[in-house]
DNA sequence: AGCACGCCGACT
DNA sequence: GTCGGCGTGCTC
């Protein structure tokens, strides 16, 4: 009997059998409409088989295998195993995620009419174009590029720079010495708004070459044309945010991650798995190197670096000669703050506007302020859906959630007295920009957060604004750290950092090294030298000493010391089951009950206590989660196993919803 | 996840 | 007497 096991997107973790009396070895790999409950669905063929664990009269016959494309290969399906089993999620569910929305739908992009890009063959002629002469290579870049392809086979490196110092540079030889073989290279970025920068860049590079993009902000067929090309092969560089990393590509032989240490590798939702650690398993699957770079790595990569399972690429200086910007610490401690800011912040904005420099401060907040407070009688502006409260947007008189996005009008007094003195409490980039309008009334003052780049078109007129010039002080969020370079900027501030440093997410202080980091880079480039002053009340916290040295691998160290004391990742492995329900108890309740499921399969594996999550309630859902532990990977991996099979099988009362998330980011 | 079937409250 | 609530069970 001829039987197709067909991997269906749904929340049930096993497959389905199907007659497929047709069926030959080739349709593994290949997607099939099948006739499921009341309608048709479509998954993947992931195996044949010739008989089935399920009564003959339950076995339905396929409706039809889509000969339509290339099945896909082996080592797609393997790596989508690979995150099924990793991530415990139904491998249908993967499949259905790596595969773009039209061919999951069972779909094919209308064929593109032969435009002059197609029409163009791919022959490798890439020394042939005429081309500007490539930038010198520094000793440092020239090793790490000599280093990326003497040795053969699959090698995890890392390539530790700051900003400047030539990383992308050192991806783009590796790329085209990839290119020079024939053979497919991998790019994955954090974020979809750096992908057309950087594709300009790489075109411009490689005019002959076929460049495919790849992220979730790309419209159906586009998508689905730039798998089919990848998959093919016809594409020779693949560019994308996370969901790039399930390309099919046959000739895949270079992977690299930029900025690996970025949390947006990580999905948050539905398949929560990690595009960094997936790219290493691909990595090691086709047996290729694998280039991860930051300036500030993730202390897991890091750790690997350092006990040499990986290799370390330490570009040392700025490949332009510059210097790195002078950070200075601001103690706030002694001093009366102007609206937040500190006089030498002050000073240091009035001379960068006195020499027409630019300057940006740096607060990771957005809105006015955080909270909109009544004092007399103690009302504070509360979100009704969640724990939390809404945010004072004084730029449209809006209160926000910023967890739920529920928005109100601004009260004109107080819902529970009448008094109309309401307060914001706290500051935000609306308030700072206000209060720097009106001390700086000659300045051009450009607010960029998520609020004023709403989108892309908004994002793009304000960067154009700043390339102009024609900004002097800017406000913003963390959108301004990442991926972009601001010439005239020689002064970056940054207000309001100390609340990481306490907060009760162990990562925190690793996220924020980073983000400082990072926004202190975009300072000093060109001739004109950078400055970066952070205002602190801790200004002898190891961190920002750290800091002012530029010195990630003690700030690393030290990290990885309190991390190695207390148990925490990279020296444990974790996994976290959330729940969400009506009311706390129901979630807490349901926690408690697979907390009990688990002892008795607990092996090497630690249990901890239902605990509300630190956001309690998001949209009127109250939320629970239970952090399990272990030493041993291995031991994690199969205690997660048994333990899934027990929960799917247990009875959920109504209205509860559970997920688990391995390697969880967010405590 | 859907979608059925299946028993208990307020409505034409 | 019926419409409909969501509890429980199944989908190859």
């Amino acid at each position: 009997m001829n039987i197709v096991r067909v991997a269906l997107d749904l929340p049930l973790p096993r497959l389905f059998d199907y007659l497929a009396p047709d069926a030959v070895e080739s349709d593994v790999g290949r997607r099939v409409t099948v006739p499921f409950g009341k309608g048709l669905r479509t998954g993947v063929i992931v195996d044949l088989a010739t008989a089935s664990e399920q009564p003959d009269a339950k076995l339905k016959e396929v409706a039809a295998i889509l000969r339509d494309m290339p099945a896909l290969p082996a080592e797609w399906l393997a790596l989508c195993d690979f995150c099924a089993r990793y991530y415990q999620t139904p491998l249908g569910e993967v499949t259905s995620f790596a595969l773009p929305p039209m061919l999951r739908r069972g779909k094919l992009p209308r064929i593109k009419k032969p435009a002059a890009k197609i029409a163009v063959s791919p022959a490798p002629t890439f020394n042939a174009v005429h081309q500007p002469p490539l930038p010198r290579l520094m000793p440092a870049q020239q090793a790490a590029v000599s280093a990326i392809f003497d040795t053969a086979g699959f090698h995890v490196m890392l390539l530790h720079g700051v900003t400047g110092s030539g990383k992308t540079e050192v991806y783009l030889r590796a790329i085209d010495a990839v290119l020079a073989r024939g053979g497919q290279a991998l790019m994955l970025v954090p974020e979809i708004a750096l992908t057309p920068q950087l594709e300009g860049r790489v075109a411009a590079r490689f005019p002959a070459a076929h460049i495919v993009c790849a992220n979730s902000g790309m419209a159906d067929a586009a998508r689905a044309r730039g798998f089919l090309e990848a998959h093919a092969g016809r594409a020779e560089i693949v560019l994308g945010t996370r969901l790039a990393v399930f390309m099919p590509m046959p000739r895949l032989q270079l992977i690299i991650v930029d900025e690996e240490h970025d949390a947006s590798f990580k999905q948050q939702e539905g398949l929560r798995y990690s595009a960094r650690d997936v790219a290493i398993w691909r990595a090691h699957q086709s047996n290729i190197p694998i280039v991860l770079g930051s300036a500030t790595p993730s202390l897991e990569t890091f750790h690997h670096a350092s006990t040499g399972r990986y290799t370390m690429l330490e570009l040392p200086e700025r490949a332009v000669a510059e210097a790195m910007p002078a950070v200075r610490i601001i103690d706030t401690r002694r001093e009366k703050l102007q609206e937040g800011l500190s006089a030498a912040l002050l000073a240091g904005l009035q001379s960068r506007l006195d020499r027409g420099e630019q300057s940006l401060v740096f607060l990771n907040r957005r809105g006015y302020a955080p909270v909109l407070a009544c004092p007399p009688c103690g009302w504070i502006s509360r979100c009704r859906r969640c724990a939390a409260n809404l945010v004072l947007h004084l730029a449209d008189k809006r209160l926000r959630c910023h967890h739920c996005g529920f928005e109100a009008r601004v009260p004109r007094a107080c819902p529970d007295c009448g008094n109309v003195d309401l307060l914001p409490f706290g500051r935000g980039t609306q308030r700072l920009e206000a209060m720097l309008v009106e001390r700086f009334p000659q300045a051009h003052v450009l607010r960029i957060d998520r609020d004023s780049a709403s989108t892309p078109k908004k994002w793009q007129a304000l960067l154009a604004t700043i390339h102009a010039g024609e900004a002097d002080i800017l406000v913003g969020t963390q959108m301004l750290a990442k991926g972009h370079d601001f010439p005239l900027l020689t002064l970056v501030g940054a207000v309001g950092a100390d609340a990481a440093l306490f907060a009760a997410d162990f990562r925190a202080p690793e996220r924020l090294f980073a983000q400082l980091m990072q926004v202190g880079g975009r300072s000093g480039r060109a001739d004109l030298p950078g400055e970066v002053l952070i205002q602190t009340e801790y200004p002898d916290h190891p961190l920002y000493q750290a800091l002012i040295d530029h010195d990630y691998v003690r700030f690393a160290q030290s990290q990885l010391g309190e991390r190695r004391i207390a148990g925490f990742p990279p020296f444990s492995f974790q996994a976290m089951l959330r729940a969400e329900a009506r009311s706390m108890e129901q979630a807490l309740a349901f926690l408690a009950t697979a907390r009990k499921a688990a002892e008795a399969i607990a092996d090497g594996v630690t249990l901890y206590d239902p605990v509300p999550m630190r956001l309690q309630r998001l949209m009127t859902l109250e939320r629970g989660q239970l952090l399990v532990e272990s030493l041993s990977r291995p031991a994690l991996q199969s205690f997660l196993t048994a333990w899934m099979e027990q929960l799917y099988a247990l009875k959920m009362p109504g209205g509860l919803r559970w997920h688990l998330d391995v390697d969880p980011l967010e405590f």
